[in-house]
DNA sequence: CGAGCTATAAACAGTA
DNA sequence: CTACTGTTTATAGCTC
């Protein structure tokens, strides 16, 4: 019942998201549940005396009474005890229910495996957070809605003050405050997995009615029970009246937390931000013919990408990039942003965090052209994309590319052809391109190299709070989930993986606290041999094959494949979760 | 101010 | 011819 209202007074679960990092996320999440359950108890508490007190002044009044009213009386008092234990019982599963919900791991609905072009879709928000479905109901249950979702769920978010005309709010049926009492019942026998067809207050053989336990064979049995233990008679309202308020009462405690709640997002980060006109552009990419067989290798973050918190307790809307100040929001048109892309976080990691956000708002990623290719082309399982590949990363990974396509596609295709890190290779199936590591190691370093006003900018630009710094230092400690997802691996051709060292920004993500003894850092870059499965370039091959001068990894605890290697280039990835 | 990097635009060639 | 791919040049903004 409560949900409902949470979507619509908070903020949207994809502000949530994008304010926080997954795990945040989930902390929060708990704590509010834990507040939840334990509110709830002290209001069921509350209640249960309130009734022992009516019960008790009942009792004596009703010694002027017939016995046998004072009997009914008590049993009704009785019975709304016990319907209140019940309901009590039931909120707390609930409850439970949805904690498990919004944290179930199993969701990964992260890495949505969208069509080439359809883009995004931008949704999966977990039930807890649509505000519809029984609370108890599994996720999966939730229908994937398309982008008008998305716009229609921003419609809500606080944030954006002048979302796109799009179809209302979806199905927040507001509750009708008066007279819930019928809701309620419903939820109440919901939760017990009623079959469909049946009464709301039958279910499992017995009836639901408060206090009730009766068992029904069938349903024409428990109708007839109902019509004649539970008729219109004082009792029957009494409790009616009793299941109202504690419907009431919840609505108002879920009230009071959600405004909690907002109060402790806006402290932990939020304000408001400027009413950012987040079209929507769904634009289907147009320019894909030729090579539209698009392998696109499985989802783009092919593991552990955020999904399971992310998806399971949040979702979707743009709003700001939690990991990004204002730097990537001011894009307006052709936006001069490469700083984000000096000093910012890995991309990958930023990208992991707020993939879902840039994928969904029409924001400019806050990475260069270079870097995004790179990361589309290492993403993949071996490495290698074609061209048209990367064009679909850019459209399926970023709402802002899903319009001006031939703007950023020829800078794309200009990018590649003018980057020496780029290497185009001659595949079976046409050209494909992949990453030469080292070159593109080898222009960077200039940057960067200790900086320590930079590098303060850019962690305090990239977290916004103590969770999140240990987020980010986790992220930043955590290994490459690439080299070791399936099919990255060809065992027994070690030689064959394409090493990865930091990632672009050449350090950003190493100031964080990691094993220690990474000295001076990123003074000199690692060069890492380059090689790729299909390999074929008979030019530069020799000159790449060779490890370069300085193949000592960073980080002298780690020894051996290029694997370990990763550390810094961690696509955040399954040990996050 | 210059160097280096990046984005954007555009001309052009080759190919399917 | 058209569309796509790939290369190259030019221009401009930004940072250091």
């Amino acid at each position: 019942m409560s949900v409902a209202m949470m979507s619509q007074q908070m903020l949207t679960p994809q502000q949530m998201q994008q304010i926080l990092s997954p795990p945040q996320l989930q902390a929060l999440l708990q704590q509010q549940q834990a507040l939840m359950l334990q509110q709830l108890q002290e209001y069921y508490k509350k209640q249960q005396e309130q009734l022992h007190l009516q019960l008790l002044t009942q009792q004596q009044a009703g010694k002027q009474q017939p016995k046998e009213a004072l009997g009914n009386k008590q049993l009704a008092f009785q019975q709304q005890l016990l319907q209140i234990q019940q309901l009590q019982q039931q909120h707390l599963l609930n409850l439970q229910r949805q904690g498990l919900v919004s944290l179930q791991p199993s969701q990964a609905s992260g890495p949505l495996q969208t069509l080439p072009q359809a883009a995004v879709c931008p949704t999966d928000l977990p039930q807890l957070w649509k505000g519809e479905g029984a609370p108890g109901q599994p996720a999966e249950d939730s229908v994937r809605q398309e982008g008008l979702d998305l716009a229609g769920t921003a419609a809500t978010a606080t944030s954006f003050a002048s979302p796109p005309k799009v179809s209302p709010p979806l199905s927040h049926h507001p509750l009708p405050n008066g007279q819930p009492t019928v809701l309620t019942a419903r939820r109440d026998s919901s939760s017990h997995e009623e079959t469909p067809g049946s009464h709301p207050l039958y279910g499992h053989g017995e009836c639901k009615w408060p206090g009730c336990e009766t068992l029904c064979e069938d349903l024409g049995q428990f109708i007839k029970h109902l019509n004649t233990e539970h008729a219109l008679d004082d009792r029957s309202t009494a409790q009616c009246r009793v299941q109202m308020q504690v419907v009431q009462q919840l609505e108002i405690q879920l009230a009071k937390e959600s405004e909690r709640l907002q109060a402790m997002m806006a402290h932990l980060h939020m304000r408001p931000s400027e009413p950012k006109p987040f079209s929507q552009p769904l634009n289907p990419v147009p320019g894909s013919s030729s090579f539209s067989k698009v392998t696109v290798s499985a989802d783009p973050f092919p593991d552990g990408l955020v999904h399971p918190p992310t998806s399971a307790a949040a979702p979707v809307t743009p709003l700001r990039p939690p990991g990004l100040g204002s730097a990537s929001l001011h894009s307006g048109g052709p936006a001069r942003r490469r700083s984000s892309d000096k000093f910012c976080s890995p991309i990958s990691s930023e990208l992991a965090q707020n993939h879902e956000f840039y994928k969904n708002a029409d924001v400019r990623p806050p990475f260069t052209y270079a870097s995004l290719i790179r990361q589309a082309i290492l993403e993949t399982p071996d490495r290698q994309l074609t061209l048209n590949e990367i064009y679909n990363w850019f459209t399926r990974m970023f709402a802002y590319f899903r319009r001006n396509t031939a703007t950023w596609k020829n800078a794309v295709r200009h990018n590649l052809s003018l980057h020496k890190c780029f290497v185009r290779v001659e595949n079976v199936k046409g050209a494909v391109w992949t990453v030469d590591e080292r070159e593109y190691q080898k222009r960077r370093p200039p940057k960067m190299t200790g900086s320590p006003t930079l590098v303060k900018n850019m962690i305090s630009g990239l977290s916004y709070g103590a969770l999140n710094a240990s987020y980010q230092a986790a992220l930043a400690e955590s290994s490459f989930p690439l080299l070791s997802s399936p099919g990255m691996l060809n065992p027994g051709s070690a030689s064959s993986l394409l090493p990865l060292s930091q990632d672009d920004g050449g350090a950003p993500g190493e100031p964080l606290p990691s094993n220690g003894s990474s000295s001076p850092p990123r003074l000199s870059p690692p060069q890492y041999s380059h090689q790729v499965q299909v390999k074929e370039e008979p030019t530069e091959a020799g000159e790449e094959r060779r490890p370069g001068p300085a193949l000592v990894p960073p980080t002298p605890s780690i020894v051996g494949p290029p694997e370990d290697r990763d550390l810094e280039e961690e696509l955040p990835g399954e040990e996050l979760s």
